[in-house]
Formats: C-alpha cells, structure tokens, sequence
DNA sequence: GATGAATGAGGATTCATTCAT
DNA sequence: AATGAATGAATCCTCATTCAT
C-alpha cells in the first residue's frame, strides 16, 4: 500500500513539527506557563489537531522530553562506541555531552530546571522514564570504565562509583555553564574534565616512573 | 518597649511557621500546584493571614527559596572557616555541602528541579538572586583555592577553574543522590569526592619523592 | 464565502445576547455586585465564552454602555433631521429623548446611578468615551438653535447656553421621572418641556404684537 | 454631669472626622473601592474604631450620604426663607444649589454618579432616604411657586410640574458642570437658569403692557 | 474605649479538553 | 482528518468584620 505509507510518514513528520515547537515553548516558559493554544499556533496546526497526536498536555510534554532525552543518550553512546581506546572513549564521552547541550541550550536549561513534582500524579510516568534512561546511561559509562579496570589503568571495584563522579563532573560543569549566561565554549572544557577526572581515578602514571 | 519587642518575635515566628510550611508543599508540588489554601491551612493560618507576611504566593516562593539558600551558604562558609588547613577546609566544604543535603532533602530536592522559568517576569528577580548567592559561594571557594595555590599545593592560574569544577562534583553527586532515591548516606561520600577532586589538582605528592 | 459570513452574523448574535443580559444585570446591581457568572448563567453561555467576546467584566461593562449611549443618540439625531422646522425639531428631540428613556429604562436608570470613579483606572476610557459622545450631542443640538437663530426666532449668541438648558431641562424631568418610580408618561411631557424651552429662549411671538 | 458631656462631645467630634474622610474617600473612588481601612488611616483612627461610631461600611456610607444630603437641602431652604419676594426666592434657591455644589464639588460629583443599586439589598434604606429627602425638598419648591400663584405672577395648575422642572433645571445645569471640568463659575449661572425658568413658567409681564 | 491581626467568603479569569461541523 | 468555539473547574487575592489584648 502506497498510500499507507504515505500517510504514515505524514503522521511521523507532523508529529515531529509539534515537538520541536513544543520544546521551544516549554523550554521558554515551563510546562504550566506554556498553552496548547501556544504550542499548536506555533507548529502551526489547530489545537484540535494536538490532540490527534498526544492525548493531552502532559503526554506531549513527557514525550518530547523523553525522545529528546534518548536522542541526547544515543549520539552520546555512537560516540564512545566510535573509539577503540579507552582513554579516548571517555573524553569522546564528555565531549559528546558537552557538543549536545551547546546545541540544545534551550532544551537542556528547560531540563536542568524541569519540575517533575509539578506535574499532576499520573505524571510520575516521566520521572520514572527519566530516570530508567539515566539510569541505562550510568550503566554504559560503568561498563566503559570496567573496561579500563581490566585495562589496568582505573583502581577496581569503584566502577559505580567513578560513573557516577564523572557523570557528576560532567553535569556540574553544564550546569554552570547553562546557569552561567552560557559563556565560553562548553566542548573547550573536554580536556579540563577529562584530566580532572583521570588525574584523580586514574592510577598515577606520569609521576611514576 | 517590651511590647514591641514581644510583637517583633511573634511576627517572626509566624513568618518562619509559614515559610516551612511552605517549602514542605512546594517541594512535594511545585510552584504551580501548590495552592495558598494548602499552605495556609497546613501552618494553621487564615488564607488572609499568608498575606499579612507575603505579599502574594510568588513572593512566599521566592522568600522560602532564597532564605533557605542563604542559610545553606552561610552554614556551609561556617563549617569551612571553622578550619586552618586548607585541605581540611576543602573536606569541610564537601562534608557541609553533603549534610545540609541530608538534612534538608525535600527542599533540595526541589531545588534541583524548581522550575525558574515558569514565574511571571517580575521573578526574574528570583533566578538573580539565586545566582547571585552561587556566584558569591562560588568566589568563596575560589578563595579557599587561592590560598591553596600560594601554599603551593595546588597548580597556579586554574583557581576560578578549580573552583567551579569542585562545585560541580559535589553538585553532581548531590544531584545523583537526589534523583536516585537517596540511597546511602552522601556525608560518606566526602573522602570520594575529596579525593577525586585533590588527586586532580593537587600536584601529586604521594608518588613525587 | 458563505461561511465565514454566516460565522460573522452568528458572532455578532452572540455578542449582542450577551450586552442584552449584561445590561439586565448590570443596570440592576450595579458594576461590582454583577457577576459574570449571572450575566453568562442568564445569556445561556458558559463562563469562559463571555472571554470569547470581552476582554473581560470591564470590557464588557464599557461596551455595553457606550454602545448603547451611541444607539440612543444616535436615534436622537435621526429624530431631529427627519423634520424640516426648526420648533419641530426641538419638539422631536425631546420626545425622542423620551420615548428611548421609556423604552430603556433599567439601563437609563442605571447610567443615571452609574459610578465611572469605582472602575480601575483604565476605565478611564467609560468616561472619557461617554463625555465625548455627550458634548457630539450638545454640539448637534447647538447647531439646532444656531439655525433657528439665523431664522431670527432665538436670541444671539447664546447657543451653546441654550443647548445645554434644554439638554438640561430633559436631563433633569427624566432624572426625576426615573427616580420617582416611572410615574406617568415621560413622552407626555414633551410638549411641557417644550413649552418652558421655548418660552424663554424664544423670542416672545404671541405677546409682541 | 460634666464628664458625661465632654465624651458625648467628643463622641461628636470624632464622628465627624470619620464622616468627613469617608466623604473624601467615598467621593474619590466610590462605595465599593473604598476601603474602611483607607478611611480609618485617613481619619487617623484604627479599623476597629469606625465600628465603635457606624454599624459597618455602608451605615457609614449612608450616613455620610444622608446628612450631607440633609445639611444641603436646610441650606437652600435657609436662604430661601430669607426673603421676602416670590420671585427673590427663585434666585436664591438656583444660587443656593450651585453655591453648595461649588463648595461640595466632590461629594456632589460622587452624588451624582452614585451608584445605590449596587448597595445590597438591605441599602434600599438609602434609596429610600434619599427620595424621601429629595420629595420634601421638591415640595418646599412647589410651596414657593403656589404662593406665586396665589400672587398671579404663575401660571394656575402647575405648581408640581413647575417645582420639577425647575430642579430638573438647576440639576441639568449642575450635571453639565460637574461632568464637564467645573469650568467656569455656578454661582454665575443663577441669572441664565433663573430667566430660562421664569420666563418659561411666568405670565409674560414685559411685553403685556 | 481603642486597637489591628486574623479571618475566610466570594469572584474574575485562565486554559486543557471536547465535539459538532 | 482537521478545526476551533464552547466549556467550566480550579485558584489567587481582597477586604469587611471580629475579638483578644
């Protein structure tokens, strides 16, 4: 069927013009200042029509923040899996983070700030997605790290612990950066974290010999 | 004037019952869905009453934010000043930074996730002040740094750097620790993040001799 | 476009079913005791379509006001052009005052009672809107007596005096007759009005020769 | 009892004070948008004290209204009795109401835009006040005109409609300038006002002989 | 008597959602 | 399928009135 396809792929595009203009709006304004009036004007659809694609405002709003979330969660891990060392993983890994929020600003600020509390109760649906992806990404960079344990160039048994401190470095310097009026170049701080992070889990190599 | 004074303290009082109650309902809810007639009635008062002390519900979100986010700054520059050392001043700043969190999860919880955007334009004046006090936290820990780098113990020009990127680790774990659902104890965490933190920036001591 | 015609006309429908409640509840309770609730309740229309049509109860209080002013002095004038002789026309415009007065009571006694100094400040406009289209009439009936003058039948240089007698003498029987509970024919005093108009602006006729 | 006559005295005193400001107050902003908080810092009393002298907030609308209403009409009828001739009368009653109006310009503007209806129901104590007061003073006009009838300088019959027609004079001229910028002097209107009347209702003696 | 802090009822307004066209 | 007018629940804030001091 021809026709099917064609309109599947209408449905997919349309859907997708709402949820960039959805994450503009609620990037902008917060998920409770923002209107579906807002949102359908600027996607340029009636208000009716949102409602063909999401069940409401707060389906759109967890749904654009998870596809965008899982995006951002898997041009990270391409770009660890693009290298073979493992030094190079992880700054390819804090570089990659960092590329990302330069080019969504907007969304990641929105997201720093995002109020999950807020929304109504059924809504622990986004908390409980948000998490499980993050969860899936703390994950990934463990297994980086373990890799770098059987290496020999990390100390054992603190894979958790260090994916969470790198992850920790990581969002604590984007944060400032968001916080901060965006200033300097936040992929110019790749080197800075990486050696902080390995000058401090890394089992000293420069000083040893 | 015993009167007056006795009048001062009630006022005082009932202001400070409010603001936590306040930070209770607005952490469990957000700005948003927390309503004035919950506050009211969980700190025993009138609906009225909350506006003899507020003079409407942004201004009691704003003066419960910035309050306590001053209270934690001071605690946590007491704690540090508390100490001669430098790098027990930077254990005591990740301690105090980690207690405060304990002791006060609820607020930071919400903290991390309040939503700044969402308030009217006039609270523009709440994102200013929150990040005027993190600029002055922040400063001050470049402080403790400077001294750190005179005594020789940390490399020079980085201190604004250093600073930032300790703030970030400890961010970075508070928010971890947030967000997964507070599991173990996050003051135990002071050594971790100490000694991820001095073993980057420190110039290694241990392997030098 | 039929439809976008057919939409129009049902708009305007709306809107004026709306000014028609809205002046039954606003002429008998006033600007502040009326609720939007009745005036929606008794159009058959829910809250939030008032909002629709007004920008909001003040919005709605000047338009119905000034919009019917404009209809009655409108009415007026088209009263008075319709003669040819200069008497006649005086003797038209009163009794056209009258015949509306008796026609619109409640919102004639209601505009007579009406408190333009209680609406906030951008209520201004009711004023000054409604001052505006008083001294359009004045001027209109001014230029009544400014031509009977040229036919030598009213004294020099006294138009503008003249006009706002008469508007006053019209002003004052309507005010007494909605005051006192509608008693008798207003119309019938049109010739009584007349009569004391006349006879001392007139130049005397009947007793000269 | 001495004591027992300064407090009623000074019970007095202080009721006017309240009046006087709530008269200003209520002139200003209207029935509604007064405050009793407003007129209790105005006539430098606390809230609790106007309650001590009036029933509430409209008891101390109605009263301020019903005096001041009383004392104008006493006024005019005052400086009516004062003389002798009929037609002398006329003049100082139109130069007694514009006189008051010019001392009073705030309370009659207020008076003229007052808005009863919007009282709660059980203020019809004031309309009805007010149309009682009003009913003497048209019948102490009518009083006048009868004994001009009995002088046969008035047309028989018609001492009722003359009585309104003359107030519906003097009030259409006062309405015109309170609405209009109190341009010009009130007082200076008696003559126009008084000619306009007499020679309407008066048996034409200038050109009879 | 005087005070003024506390009370809480009452209403304008917004905006997500529906459904007739 | 798309539309957007109509809906009405939900909540902030004001201010007359009370009453303990």
């Amino acid at each position: 069927m021809e026709k099917a396809k064609r309109k599947e792929k209408e449905f997919i595009a349309r859907r997708q013009e709402i949820l960039e203009e959805a994450e503009i709006i609620f990037a902008a304004k917060g998920f409770h200042a923002a209107t579906m009036a807002e949102i359908a004007q600027g996607a340029g659809f009636a208000i009716g029509t949102l409602y063909q694609f999401f069940h409401g405002k707060e389906d759109l709003y967890v749904s654009m923040v998870i596809e965008k979330l899982q995006r951002m969660y898997q041009e990270i891990r391409d770009a660890v899996q693009a290298r073979e060392d493992t030094l190079q993983k992880i700054e390819a890994l804090v570089k990659a983070y960092f590329i990302f929020v330069e080019n969504n600003a907007g969304f990641c600020t929105f997201f720093v700030r995002s109020d999950g509390a807020t929304l109504p109760d059924v809504s622990n649906a986004l908390k409980e997605q948000m998490i499980d992806a993050y969860l899936v990404q703390i994950q990934f960079i463990q297994g980086v790290i373990e890799k770098g344990i059987e290496e020999g160039i990390f100390q054992p048994d603190k894979a958790r612990d260090y994916a969470y401190a790198l992850s920790g470095i990581i969002r604590g310097i984007i944060y400032d950066w968001l916080v901060g009026a965006h200033q300097g170049s936040l992929a110019g701080k790749t080197e800075l974290v990486t050696d902080i992070f390995l000058n401090g889990v890394l089992i000293d190599q420069k000083n040893k010999r």
